[in-house]
DNA sequence: ATTATAAACAGAAATAATTTCTATTTAAGG
DNA sequence: CCTTAAATAGAAATTATTTCTGTTTATAAT
């Protein structure tokens, strides 16, 4: 929590109620939640809290390497908590049972700078999977 | 454009003029193209298009592994021909400058079937670079 | 060639995720 | 406590995509 508090305070932007709310959702369950999925929990918390507002709040956690971000086939977006290597390129793996979300190392494109004479700008990569919790 | 239209053959699909162009149009140009862009074409040679149609055949193209199908954070379905492989999974690499798109060999985690406990399901990759004939 | 039939089609309307806009509230520094 | 720019709520707009309905057409069987 603290860590996630003092990258906002570090970019000069406000620590809201709304964004430490958003933020503890994602520290206390470790999925990957769509925009919907977010403020359906936040209702639980707030009398008043627009969709708007979350969809503002998730955009300026990922600009921030808080939150990583999926786009799925499904026409929404899917957002996560990214716990660590705030500043490296890295991807995640997400259990299509349950949302969770963990994290991958640098993968084989990360050190490419020419592939087939495109100069690489960025790539994604997406894994998904069936963690062992839900295996079993 | 002819063992493109054996795949649809083979899945008992019809050969419209309405596939043929869009086969054609991604056949003449080797770029992604939105649903809207290939609507946009085929609007020259047709009279009568319904963007439906489009949509419906675009995903058709998909599922034969004609075409594949990228999904941007804009919302949009990004569309392009994939001219070899055909059952064999692996990535591309797209011009963000010209849309101009290529085939990427196997990737690491094509054999990987589980990672970090997790059972890998599926996976998508995209890079994205400026092409040689951009770059100039 | 003619016909039968399921697939493909056009066009209009509906859907739904996201964005925009405007007026109001609030976090944070002095 | 003030001041002020940033954050917010709520309504409305946007727009990619899907759904629905009635019509046309590719294709296989006659
Ligand atoms: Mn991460
Ligand atoms: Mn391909
Ligand atoms: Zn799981
Ligand atoms: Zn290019």
């Amino acid at each position: 929590m603290k860590p996630y508090i003092d990258i906002l305070k570090n970019k000069g932007l406000k620590i809201t109620p709304r964004r430490k709310a958003i933020i503890d959702i994602f520290v206390n369950c470790h999925k990957h939640l769509t925009s919907e999925g977010v403020w359906s929990l936040l209702s639980n918390e707030f009398d008043k809290c627009g969709l708007p507002s979350v969809y503002r709040n998730l955009e300026t956690l990922v600009e921030c390497g808080i939150l990583t971000r999926i786009q799925q086939f499904d026409r929404k977006k899917h957002y996560g908590l990214c716990t660590e290597h705030h500043n490296h390129p890295h991807h995640h793996i997400t259990c299509i049972s349950c949302g969770k979300v963990e994290e991958l190392g640098a993968c084989e494109m990360d050190n490419k700078r020419i592939i087939k004479g495109y100069k690489v700008v960025n790539h994604f990569m997406q894994v998904n999977g069936i963690c062992a919790g839900c295996s079993k």
